[in-house]
RNA sequence: GUGGUUGUAGCUCAGGUGGUUAGAGCAUCAGAUUGUGGUUCUGAGGGCCGUGGGUUCGAGUCCCAUCAUCCACC
């Protein structure tokens, strides 16, 4: 895997570049579609490539591992053969579901042990574990095995939890090392800094993550429930600390201002449910802001859902899809959420390159956080 | 014309023997959603109970009239 930085903008930390994988390039700032279960929810792969011109799109080794499980992903060949995508693909670990399914969790200094949330059955991740069944997937990036801490969170736990990760970090590195990778292409791991929301937690864990050296690093913890700008600060104290030429993912971020405060902070990459999990709920991302599809005022507006991004389908036919409860509303919403956030990086990419992104980046938060 | 049926929220309907502020589903409106247990979740607005009399301390509920509705029969 090999990056390279190729703009920066004179007044932000935010930089364009290249991400070079055995299964193509990645222009960043990028963001990747969620595709937790072999599948981005309701857009097909030649959408997810031809219209929504995704670059590179999310698996989960916890979803993948209970289903279809490692068997089956082996015997395919690797996700990519498995679901027919041909671009890259990164695998979260499962780290964020020990924090989100918390409730049927128990860490230990080996590994976590959990309760299946489709059957109740008992599994237990070690990184070593969740670094076996990334291979089986054959994501191009394989993330560390983590302990995502919630929002608010003790800094007694924090520190500790974060030490643990960082254990478990040499575990997985380790473990990378000295096995092939299963399907004749690279495979890079990206470790994750946390910390919580304590700045001297985040330091030391970012000069961590750092000295592993790794081919790129990852920013987790954060957007599960603190205040923006509470995100922002720890966003840029981290940017500040892992190393420029490698780039730089948050995890789970976010909403498209987010997104583009966070580009002007030194961030690379980006991954977030938001865009298709509001989608099919009839939430819609527009350059002029935000839309309630299912809104009475959409009735008899013919115009576009967007001009520039969406220009086949009127806001009163997607409205009458979802009142009507068809599914092509849900799938239509998806592939033009996804076109929006895909649409914007690119725009920020141009900026960046052109080298007005910060001045271009205050007006778009402006439109992009107004209610339509 | 005669006999019967039904009139309660925008729609479809609940509301034993009279008793606090008349409910539900859908619809409408507004929030929520951040490394996906989500066609989801939360909340709000909306009523001369067909109309007019009567009985009663008290009527959506009982009585009379009237209007509308649907059915059957002349």
């Amino acid at each position: 895997m090999k990056f390279t930085l190729s703009a920066k903008d004179p007044g932000s930390k935010a930089r364009a570049g290249v991400l070079q994988t055995d299964h193509g390039d990645i222009p960043t700032p990028i963001f990747m579609p969620v595709g937790t279960a072999g599948t981005v929810k309701a857009v097909r792969q030649r959408e997810l490539e031809k219209e929504v011109d995704a670059r590179i799109i999310l698996g989960n080794t916890y979803h993948l591992y209970l289903r279809p499980g490692q068997e089956v992903l082996k015997q395919a060949g690797g996700l990519h053969r498995f679901m027919n995508w041909t671009r890259p693909i990164l695998t979260d670990s499962g780290g964020y579901q020990v924090f989100s399914l918390s409730e049927k969790r128990k860490i230990q200094e080996d590994g976590v042990e959990f309760r299946s949330h489709i059957d109740g059955s008992k599994h237990f991740f070690t990184p070593e574990k969740a670094m076996d069944i990334q291979r089986h997937i054959g994501a191009d990036i394989v993330m560390a095995f983590d302990e995502c801490t919630p929002y608010p969170c003790e800094k007694s736990y924090a520190r500790n939890s974060m030490h643990l990760t960082h254990r478990w970090l040499d575990r997985c590195i380790r473990d990378m090392g000295s096995h092939d990778s299963l399907y004749g292409y690279r495979q890079n791991l990206f470790p994750i800094v946390q910390g919580s929301v304590y700045p001297d937690l985040r330091k030391e864990s970012a000069e961590y993550i750092a000295s592993t050296e790794q081919a790129g690093n990852a920013i987790g913890g954060l957007s599960v429930g603190e205040p923006a700008e509470m995100m922002y600060e720890m966003t840029e104290l981290v940017c500040g600390i892992l190393p420029e030429e490698k780039p730089r993912y948050l995890m789970g971020v976010g909403t498209p201002a987010n997104i583009l405060e966070c580009i002007a902070l030194g961030v690379d990459m980006f991954d977030c449910v938001m865009p298709t999990r509001n989608a099919r709920n009839g939430m819609l991302f527009t350059e002029e802001g935000i839309i309630n599809i299912k809104n009475k005022k959409w009735e008899f507006d013919f115009d576009p859902i967007d001009e520039r991004v969406s220009p086949d389908f009127s806001k009163a036919y997607l409205r009458h899809l979802f009142i009507s409860g068809e599914m092509l509303g849900p799938q239509i919403a998806s592939i033009h959420n996804l076109s929006f956030y895909l649409w914007l990086v690119g725009e920020a990419r141009k900026h960046i390159e052109a080298g007005d992104f910060a001045a271009w980046k205050n007006g778009m938060v402006q439109k992009l956080t107004t209610r339509r």
